[in-house]
DNA sequence: TTTACAAATGCAAATATATAAATATATTAT
DNA sequence: ATAATATATTTATATATTTGCATTTGTAAA
């Protein structure tokens, strides 16, 4: 099957990408990373007054999804975007919201 | 509470507006209505070779979180895209799953 | 190796979502 | 009013997600 130039796979993977974002906290975490901010589970965990291991499963879908990187550094793992234009989905779609 | 510049119920309103976008069957829907294209349920119903209710179905979350708009002629109902600009959601994220 | 801190995982309960079949409503034509 | 067509809603079932607690794992310092 194929929907206009998009295969059912890529519907499927960009959903998943868009799921992993469509998160009020998720949100928010893509709020603070961008301009290739790095921050640790801590900090956000903090930042957004949220339960440590909630905190640490939401970054995991983010991971998960292709939305964010990590690399651990000593005790320390900072996240990250992977890709920067995701930014720009956070800020179309607040966009809308407020129109 | 305050997150950076987003309240929280902007974070719940973008999220909402995500959310409702994140689905392999209306993304699809998402990438038929573009440039301003008006479609039916019907149309779209048959298009994407998917029950009717369950169009309707999805036609409505997709109107109800504000990313489309209707307007009924006769028997039928139109839908379109509410903001021009969401078209690059589905751009974006379609790159970011490629690359 | 013990201790302390950071992060991830397993689990369970509550909540939300997806789907389709059946039904209901709305509109137009006869 | 009746029939035909287009949409929307209701209902039921299956599935997925969210959350926090408790636990475990990873890392570095004492």
């Amino acid at each position: 099957m194929q929907v206009k130039d998009l295969s059912i796979e890529q519907l499927e993977s960009a959903a998943n990408m868009l799921k992993a974002i469509a998160h009020p906290m998720r949100i928010a975490i893509l709020s603070f990373l961008e301009d290739g901010k790095k921050l640790t589970v801590t900090e956000i965990h903090e930042m957004l007054k949220i339960e440590q291991s909630t905190t640490s499963h939401h970054l995991g879908i983010l991971k998960d999804k292709g939305v964010l990187s990590s690399k651990r550094e000593g005790k320390n793992t900072y996240y990250y975007l992977r890709h920067a234009n995701l930014s720009n989905i956070v800020n179309c779609v607040s966009k809308c919201t407020v129109g």
